[in-house]
DNA sequence: TCCAATCGTCGAACCGGTTCGAATGGCGTG
DNA sequence: CACGCCATTCGAACCGGTTCGACGATTGGA
């Protein structure tokens, strides 16, 4: 393995000057330059990243927490990934995966060995025991997901509650009176999935001072069921003209549920959900949604982490919590309710 | 932080003999080894990972290079990467999650600073200039994909031709004499996706043998035009009695496609595939398949880099090239042909 | 009782960078 | 021509671990 010794000695300078030469932090003769940048380039040099670390303490490397839950659409979690590993990349910085089980003690780990500068924390609970975690180490961190309490770290999410409200108004003031919400499943809910819940208390308090009927539904995460549960919970109400969708599974089985029962869209019913625009182009989801757009989460969360990181003023900036507001796309799947 | 000297000091003995106390590298009185368990808890001591890289030159990281191809269908990839991490963090690896465009200069940067310990490529082409780059450095690595040259690397793949094979054989044993097989796109295909050749070649051998017609076509990977290209690809062979498929966007497509249609599976038309269970599981396929097996593979493939890294008898061993036989998961969605 | 072997621990060197204070050289100026 | 200053480069210390040879204490045998 060449090392900077190896270069110093090609270059005919001393080990600090190649370093020099290497950061910029001093300056050097062009001629000095030359010669350092020939010898490095002859060699092949590159700096040992753990050497490198050891000294400034600094790893240029980001923890990325994510929780592959078997009946959350796993899918959606790789456009976060994309956000974070891209815009890490152009600040400087690659991306430590971690998909833990445990992920206190995996948290722990990667913080207190110092792998990592900084983290970003997927899919964050109501109350999420790494936060705890996050908070001993005194390192920088960033949520996607917005905690009960979230205090010492950066929080970005979309604005759920806004959410709800806004697909209820949406289809209030087009005229629909009675309308059915399919949430994520209970089992989210309690797992600390308080999104869920924000979204429907909101669009449930939106509908009411609207006047609006709103049957809020949990529906199943699991792609066998959801389909039956769809065609159960229309039966069940005759009357709604509009659907809204918090709930992925639910959203892939719509169309065919709704032509199965020959029920067009919007004539005989009005259709909104909460998605990505990549999950709609997967599925070919010909609705309106409001996106959650989770790269641009993830774009975020890795900027604000790494300006925590290298700007010392920055770090004792108060904390933000940035909730995104909602942005319709219209499919044209909303319309005057039938009749 | 506390570091290795903060935990001697506290035991009253040397940094050697934590060091020694952490690894069981020697034999340490029974008195001793309690004192500094005792120490490092109390002060909550974690080993510094880049000092331990410097020293060790083992990182126990993995580097997961992996390509975002806006044309791919990005949530397939999902799955090697839980094949992947798990599997690392039971070895006691981190992995490193590298998704930047230019393959080759990101694969030379961790490799040549050392931040890996070892790499598995994704998706590897037939001629992938991440091979070039790997061999210079002598690293071990693992691919899950076939190159060309597989010469100083360790191989883990889908068995294409055999799986192109069994699903004419499977077929042709039932009695069918016209089928038509989707393939991936063109573009995948020259950009180095070799599989798609591979499997395409075997069936159209095959089929020969059994005197099979085999219309073989390219399907686009768009979701917006994938649908009516089936339209138009069943209406050209109205002979055809059997669908196979080695293209996702099409699987997911041809339930609504048949649907409108009115071809009832199997009894108009029998379908197999190539996909996973879990995309069958997000798009509820109802089609018999050829299990790609993408946790497998990224098990596999950790399983073997590990074995190089950590024994030196390992990396001596010639390298494999393995190869899974396919496995068809039965859905019922073959029958003998119509008429 | 003395010596040798064994066991357990220590000290120092090393891994490959960065950084700070000091030394060296060239230049301009008095 | 001597001096001082500034720009540039060097040397050494340090980051936090690991590892090897050596040392001291204990034990066993002669």
């Amino acid at each position: 393995m060449v090392t900077i010794g190896d270069v110093a000695t090609r270059a005919g300078v001393s080990r600090s000057t190649v370093s020099y030469a290497l950061s910029g932090k001093r300056p050097l003769t062009e001629e000095v330059r030359r010669r350092v940048a020939v010898a490095i380039d002859e060699l092949g040099y590159t700096p040992n990243a753990g050497a490198r670390a050891l000294a400034t303490s600094q790893t240029k490397v980001l923890g990325l927490l994510a929780e592959f839950l078997p009946d959350e659409f796993a899918p959606a979690m790789m456009q976060y990934f994309l956000g974070v590993t891209e815009t890490a990349r152009t600040f400087g910085y690659d991306v430590l995966l971690i998909s833990e089980p445990d992920g206190p003690a995996a948290l722990h780990r990667v913080l207190a060995s110092r792998m990592v500068d900084g983290v970003v924390l997927l899919n964050v609970a109501e109350h999420d025991d790494r936060l705890g975690v996050l908070r001993d180490t005194g390192r920088p961190g960033a949520l996607v997901g917005l905690p009960a309490d979230p205090d010492g770290v950066d929080v970005f999410d979309l604005d759920f509650p806004e959410t709800g409200r806004a697909m209820v108004a949406h289809l209030g003031e087009l005229g629909h009176r009675e309308i059915v919400l399919v949430s994520q499943p209970e089992h989210v809910v309690q797992r600390g999935g308080a999104y869920v819940r924000r979204l429907r208390d909101a669009a449930l308090d939106e509908a009411d001072r609207r006047g609006i009927t709103l049957h809020a539904a949990f529906g199943p995460a699991d792609q066998t069921q959801v389909g039956s549960f769809l065609h159960h919970l229309l039966d069940a109400h005759p009357g709604a003209t509009g659907v809204l969708l918090n709930n992925e599974a639910a959203a892939a089985a719509l169309p065919a549920v709704l032509d199965a029962r020959s029920a067009s869209v919007p004539d005989v019913l009005s259709v909104v959900g909460r998605w990505s625009a990549d999950f709609a182009r997967y599925f070919s989801l010909p609705y309106s949604f409001v996106e959650s757009a989770p790269d641009r989460l993830g774009e975020m969360a890795v900027r604000q982490l790494v300006r925590r990181i290298e700007q010392e003023e920055a770090a004792a900036e108060p904390h933000v919590v940035r909730l995104l507001p909602p942005v319709l796309v219209d499919r044209g799947s909303t319309g005057a309710p039938r009749g």
